[in-house]
RNA sequence: GCGCCUGUCGUCAAGUGGUUAAGACCUCGGAUUGUGGUUCCGAUAUGCAUGGGUUCGAAUCCCAUCUGGCGCCCCA
């Protein structure tokens, strides 16, 4: 026996009946930009290493261990992990920082990490997501929140929560970033593997450590003192201020989560997450902040920018199966040359129609058409003869029997 | 990358060392030579993720690999 060829651990095939679902998120995700004035972009799937580990941060987990890179003719090339390093790449490359601001782009597609696949985690998995850039004011944090939420109250998702956080810029952040490890020092032996690792690498993140003997000392009065601080600098803090005003102007239900700390390099000032609880462990649908460096850092004009990225599998997980839509007719026929003709007389006026190709007995294709189609259009030798059609309704039963030329009235009324 | 669990027809599954591996759905054929969605009858795994091993005998026990799930890390 020939060895079957499966497809790859954490990959999967989009099959036909749950295609429909995915066109919906892009129809939906279309017209609902378009209302914002995004325009969509598409960018290479792959792209020359650097580019990420310049635009996401070497010291971040997706350039350090979950990249899927590869040499060809010398270049280290690399399928794109996210799509906000590829997006600014293509705005500084064509000039775009020259378009009067705010410049609104939307992109949809796949991206590769190579992690352990679990609920709502593939390798290959696809985002959907929107970049805008030259817009300093909170405005612009809230209008991307925004059109987050218009997005997935869209598809019917209405329930899900906004969480936000201010990381402030880096000089801020640093100073923060150095209290922690000051007043951690002493218990630094203490710390599990991971969050002295993090000690490094991401102090922020130690904070959320889900580790109890790390939780416990989190617990302590002095280091509590340290994270409930508000580290962030004045002019931080009043854009913040500004952003939050904007929510509640526009009735966005949010949680602040002092926490909240997003893996990529390139955030500063406002990120937020929109979470499930019907997503298992994985349960953010949506993650995005403020670079205003990144462009700068490319290679670009110092240009602010505010984006975020949404997962489509974990959306679709969310979305009710969409039952297939039924033909408009199924025609029943012994004769293939006949309802070939009318098959495409009816298709070319725009109607959803199919025949037996395999001319099964007339039974058999009257079964068919009850199970696939709404009407059956019943060609038989009387018919033909006649020059006629009988249109049968399969759930009311009605049978009539018409000319021709009559039958896509019969069926569209 | 680490820890725990998992894998029987296209799908959902019963089977837990001893003759031909239940059942249901789907699919296909027949009852029914032009009237369906109901009903009835029949067909469909020489094989239990793959490869080794233990045994007189393995879907069942052991090992490895692959896969899926959960948790950690991290992220959408």
């Amino acid at each position: 026996m020939t060895k079957l060829i499966k497809v790859m651990k954490g990959t999967k095939d989009i099959l036909p009946q749950e295609v429909e679902m995915w066109h919906k998120l892009e129809k939906n995700a279309l017209e609902i930009f378009t209302r914002y004035g995004y325009k969509e972009i598409r960018t290479p799937i792959f792209e020359v290493t650097e580019l990420f580990a310049r635009g996401v941060g070497d010291t971040t987990d997706i350039v350090n261990k979950e990249m899927y890179t590869f040499e060809k003719s010398d270049r280290s090339i690399t399928l794109r992990p996210e799509n906000t390093a590829g997006v600014v790449r293509s705005f500084i490359e064509n000039g775009m920082a020259r378009l009067s601001a705010p410049v609104k782009l939307w992109y949809k597609g796949p991206m590769f990490r190579y992690e352990r696949p679990q609920a709502g985690r593939q390798r290959q998995f696809h985002q959907v997501g929107v970049e805008m850039f030259g817009i300093k004011d909170a405005a612009a944090d809230a209008e991307v929140i925004m059109l987050a939420v218009d997005y997935l109250k869209s598809l019917g998702l209405e329930d899900l929560e906004v969480e936000i956080n201010s990381l402030g810029c880096p000089k801020c952040r640093e100073e923060y970033k150095n209290k922690i490890k000051e007043v951690l020092k002493p218990e630094f032996e203490n710390l599990c593997e991971d969050c002295q690792n993090r000690y490094e690498k991401n102090p922020l993140r130690l904070l959320d450590c889900k580790v109890d003997t790390c939780k416990e000392i989190f617990a302590k009065p002095q280091i509590q003192k340290v994270i409930q601080s508000d580290f962030i600098c004045e002019e931080c803090a009043s854009h913040y201020k500004d952003l939050k005003t904007y929510l509640d102007r526009l009735n966005i239900k949010y949680v602040e989560n002092k926490l909240l700390v997003r893996g990529l390099d390139y955030y500063n000032r406002t990120v937020f997450e929109i979470k499930s609880n019907n997503l298992g462990s994985q349960n953010a649908v949506c993650g995005g902040g403020r670079y205003d460096s990144l462009v700068k850092n490319l290679g670009g004009e110092d240009t602010p920018a505010v984006g975020w990225a949404m997962g489509m599998e974990r959306l679709n997980s969310l979305l009710p199966v969409i039952e297939p839509e039924k033909l408009d007719a199924y025609i029943v026929s012994n004769s293939p040359a006949d309802a070939f003709e009318l098959a495409q007389d009816l298709r070319s006026n725009g109607v959803k129609v199919e025949f037996d190709l395999a001319n099964k007995k007339f039974t058999k294709q009257l079964e068919k058409a009850s199970k696939v189609a709404k009407f059956a259009l019943i060609l038989g030798e009387d018919e033909i003869k006649a020059g006629k059609v009988s249109v049968k309704n399969l759930s009311t039963s009605q049978q009539v029997t018409v000319e021709r030329n009559e039958v896509i009235n019969k069926i569209m009324e």
